[in-house]
RNA sequence: GGGCGAUUAGCUCAGCUGGGAGAGCACAUGCCUUACAAGCAUGGGGUCACAAGUUCAAAUCUUGUAUCGCCCACCA
């Protein structure tokens, strides 16, 4: 067979690609019964492109997905794609405005028809992309969060939440993004500190003339102000109340109040009060049933409240207005101040706090289930930390502002009637007014936050408001796995909307992985510019590449730092695992061999070795994967394949393969095939490509075999499981004890400089008979491993001549020499090796001879020091005598 | 202002319920040994940020300090 000696991935990706989804191995179906494990994708923006955040968050999805699909599950990871408000719209904008077109040229239909259309043409790319990393979604079930369906929900809820009262109408100073032209929530709003200026103004006290000064931030809102607020308890209030104020520049006349709120320690103690531009000023003026002056236009720019300031924009404005203040006497100085501001999630700019007519919702109610679940521990979070957030932000909600003046999205389902003005809520389009039966019903213009959709996912995707049987079978998920930035956005609020619409959690397990990040620490995003493009690691090194290398860099939890470089370590791994592959397929080739297992009895003490690792393997990764832990897990394999089953099984077969024993050969051939076949299992839903690859190139050697036939795919075939009859750790200490025998003995050849191309003589000086049996019976591995053209091996040997020697804990290993031993440097070697020795040993003895810990340490903790005390000692001996008969030579 | 995370080898990081400091990369030396140079063998390298405490025993638990990073918060 001509195999290649490099792994390619390219070719291999996407032949079963494509093989998978002929054969539809990841579809799910609720009629097959068993027991269901479901997770549902956080659906990435139609927008987007792969980045290395989807990267992660779906090959943990995937490991999960295929380790239960192969542990038998019916299992199903539901797919999909988020219509993404604002940003979608951002995108599409963006497009027409290189043509010079704006969204009003095309008016909301025409412009949604657009949407839609770019849609067709370039969204849900990703999907794709997905595809090519490996995901084993349910393709044929893929949702977006305008279907009809899933828009059908948003209505029912929409409706359901509103005669329940939850969801309401009101104004309030909401978040306002001046270049998205719409009202955002809390948690759309980034806070960031910024470098800004406290301003300092004179204000007029009407009847006296006398100045007071407020201090501000954002002097422009003063032509919205309403009043000047002090501390009641501030001696100053009682003289200024009644008292009217004059607005500098503008003129106008506003009240003294005295609010608790103000803090006579911060600015000069009197604040300028905005109700229309501030959320603290709007409480205040509610509380003092001031008037509200909304200053600003939606963009941003100053309307006709304003004065001579009309059709500035704002930070222009803020400009202008200082430098008159300033030349009219007013400004008293600025100070630098820095503040946390607002800016838009999507756009990042800037947002201004605005009186506005919005739709909320009521979160308290909703709320306390979704506290309660957490705390009965119904629902978890990996790592626990997040709970605590999870907690406090619950404890602490405040109302969900869900409109936005926008258009593409759900549209809010409310009429307003034009006779009577009442309002007609309805999943269906009304024809009448539910109250006067006019039919001159208006639908409000605005649509729905992009979350008030994706908060029902876990099961608006199955079907519900009906209670399909999917919803029925696959509800609750089982796992969410996410990005800690969409914990409050998302996840918060599935929980809530679960509970809320379908009396249940929406799933048990919240995996909340780290962030991604560039080698320096940087968050990677695109403006930054310091990306590393997936595709462009699957292009170079291959989605197993990416998928292992990222795995086995992310702790539970933690953030990942990437770098190029470390995708090799994925590389090189499949490279190991190919030739490891070719080399059981270029040895089993030769001779049609039946599919016959070995059997125990047949098993060399190799063989049991190698089964042992491999049981206790199987046993460690299922355990890693249970608790989350990916990264240990695929370690765990990694380490197991590379450092066991290739440095040291591959190399004790070969001498079998190569020899005349028929039927050792048949035993090691299985052995070999087990093991890797085993390996290649586990493997799989870290690498599920090369997995896949060598699975099928295996299995087809041997036409007897029935693991191929029966499964198809190594994607469906079982899942390893351990068995401990098969672990003897009697045998793979002592197998344990050969290879730290042979390490020795290479040590001394490489610290002699000895060539591995000259034969050497070895004598080897077991510890007890047995070992010598056991090391006589290995005798042509050992001359092997060691490159020696003889070994002896007798407990009684004692060395005629100078010969360098290392003590391990199976005995002694002397090495001849061809020319004369340099006595003094190996006296000097060997004291080097016992001075360290010495300082072990004594660390221990001093432990054992501290009465406390002997009384108070576990009885198998002080067993364990004394037999390392033991065995120490006596390795101390032996080097010494070896040392004594040197230095004899010295004399 | 509150909360959280990180600090371990030159670099990037593991180290779960306290009991022998680990990996990968890099480095040094020697090897194209009939699976693999994306490899093999051997080796060097760490006051586990600092300080105090609990304990027979601390990288691991407690408290505090420092540095970096993140999240939340309506002091104008």
């Amino acid at each position: 067979m001509d195999i290649p000696k490099q792994y390619s991935p390219k070719e291999t990706e996407e032949k079963w690609l494509s093989f998978w989804n002929k054969n539809k191995f990841s579809h799910a179906s609720c009629q097959n019964g068993g027991e269901s494990y479901a997770i549902v994708i956080p659906p990435p923006n139609v927008t987007a492109a792969l980045h290395m955040g989807h990267a992660l968050n779906n090959t943990v999805q995937d490991i999960l997905i295929r380790w239960r699909r192969m542990q038998g599950y019916n299992t199903l990871w539901m797919p999909g794609t988020d219509h993404a408000g604002i940003a979608t719209q951002n995108v599409v904008e963006k497009q027409l405005a290189r043509e010079n077109r704006s969204r009003d040229d095309l008016g909301r239909e025409k412009f949604i028809d657009h949407v839609w259309k770019w849609r067709e043409e370039y969204g849900g790319k990703i999907i794709n992309q997905l595809k090519k990393l490996g995901c084993s979604c349910d393709w044929e079930r893929e949702r977006f969060t305008m279907d009809e369906g899933l828009s059908r929900a948003v209505k029912e809820v929409f409706v359901r939440l509103y005669n329940k009262g939850l969801v309401y109408q009101g104004d309030y100073i909401i978040n306002w993004c001046p270049r998205c032209h719409t009202a955002l929530s809390d948690e759309e709003a980034e806070h960031r500190d910024l470098d800004g200026a406290l301003y300092y103004i004179n204000y007029t006290v009407k009847d006296t003339g006398e100045k007071i000064t407020v201090a501000t931030t954002r002097p422009e809102t003063m032509l919205g102000d309403t009043a000047v607020a002090l501390n009641p308890k501030d001696e100053r209030y009682a003289k200024l109340k009644g008292k009217k104020i004059v607005l500098p520049i503008v003129n106008r006349e506003i009240d003294v109040i005295g609010d608790e709120f103000v803090d006579t320690s911060f600015g000069t103690g009197i604040v300028k009060v905005t109700p229309a531009h501030d959320p603290n000023d709007f409480e205040m003026g509610l509380r003092h049933n001031l008037p509200s002056i909304n200053v600003m236009n939606h963009d941003g720019t100053l309307n006709e409240k304003a004065g001579p300031y009309k059709d500035m924009d704002r930070f222009h404005c803020r400009k202008q207005l200082v430098e008159d203040l300033k030349e009219s006497g007013y400004l008293v100085k600025i100070d630098k101040h820095q503040h946390a501001v607002g800016h838009c999630y999507r756009c990042h700019t800037i947002i201004e706090p605005r009186l506005s007519r919005q739709w909320f919702v009521k979160m308290k109610p909703l709320a306390e289930p979704a506290i309660k679940v957490v705390l009965d521990k119904k629902i978890t979070f990996l790592p626990n930390r997040w709970e605590k957030v999870y907690l406090e932000w619950m404890t602490n909600i405040r109302d969900w502002c869900i409109s936005r003046q926008i258009w593409w999205g759900h549209r809010i389902p409310v009429w307003t009637c034009q006779e009577c003005g009442k309002l007609t809520v309805a999943v269906d389009d009304p024809t009448q007014c539910a109250s006067c039966k006019s039919k001159n019903l208006v639908q409000d213009n605005d649509v729905l936050d992009t979350w008030f959709s994706s908060w029902l996912w876990p099961f608006s995707t199955f079907g519900w408001p009906d209670v399909t049987p999917d919803l029925k079978f696959f509800y609750p998920t089982n796992t969410l796995a996410t990005a800690p930035e969409i914990l409050f956005f998302w996840v918060a609020r599935m929980i809530m909307a679960g509970l809320e619409f379908m009396g249940d959690i929406p799933f048990q397990d919240v995996y909340l992985h780290g962030t991604v990040r560039d080698d320096s620490g940087t968050k990677m995003s695109k403006s930054l510019g310091n990306t590393i493009d997936p595709l462009d690691v699957i292009e170079e090194f291959g989605a197993d590449a990416l998928r292992f290398s990222m795995i086995s860099i992310t702790a539970q939890g933690q953030d990942v730092y990437l770098s190029p470089s470390k995708f090799e370590i994925g590389r090189n791994f499949a490279n190991k695992l190919w030739n490891a592959s070719r080399f059981l397929l270029m040895n089993f080739g030769e001779e049609t061999e039946s599919f016959t297992p070995y059997k125990k009895e047949d098993l060399s003490s190799d063989d049991k070795y190698i089964l042992g690792l491999l049981n206790k393997t199987i046993k460690g990764v299922t355990e890693a994967l249970e608790q989350f832990r990916f990264n240990e897990a695929a370690q765990i394999v990694y380490d197991f394949f590379w450092h066991s089953y290739c440095d040291k099984y591959i190399e004790t077969a070969k001498p079998v393969l190569y020899g005349d024993d028929k039927d050792a050969k048949h035993t090691t051939r299985m052995v070999l095939f087990d093991v890797l076949n085993q390996t290649l299992k586990m493997l799989h839903p870290f690498m599920p490509f090369i997995s896949e690859e060598l699975w099928q190139l295996l299995h087809s050697i041997f036409p007897d075999d029935t693991e191929l036939a029966n499964y198809k795919s190594i994607m469906v075939a079982p899942w390893p499981k351990s068995d401990d009859a098969m672990i003897d750790d009697t045998i793979i200490n002592r197998v344990d004890q050969k290879f730290e025998m042979v390490s020795a003995g290479r040590n001394l050849r490489s610290e002699y400089d000895i060539p591995p191309s000259s034969e050497l003589t070895f004598f080897i000086k077991p510890e007890t008979g047995e070992l010598q049996s056991y090391f006589v019976s290995e005798l042509i591995m050992l001359k092997k491993f060691l490159r020696a053209s003889s070994i002896t091996i007798d407990t009684e040997f004692e060395p005629q001549s100078g010969l360098p020697s290392a003590v391990v804990k199976a005995g002694t290993i002397f090495m001849s020499l061809e020319g004369a031993l340099d006595a003094e440097k190996e006296s000097d070697r060997l004291e080097g090796k016992l001075d360290k020795l010495r300082k072990a040993l004594m660390g221990i003895r001093k432990k054992l001879s501290n009465q406390s810990f002997v009384n108070n340490a576990p009885a198998n903790v002080v067993e364990k020091e004394r037999g390392k005390e033991a065995e120490l000692s006596e390795q101390c001996e032996k080097i010494e005598q070896n040392l004594a008969f040197i230095r004899s030579l010295l004399k």
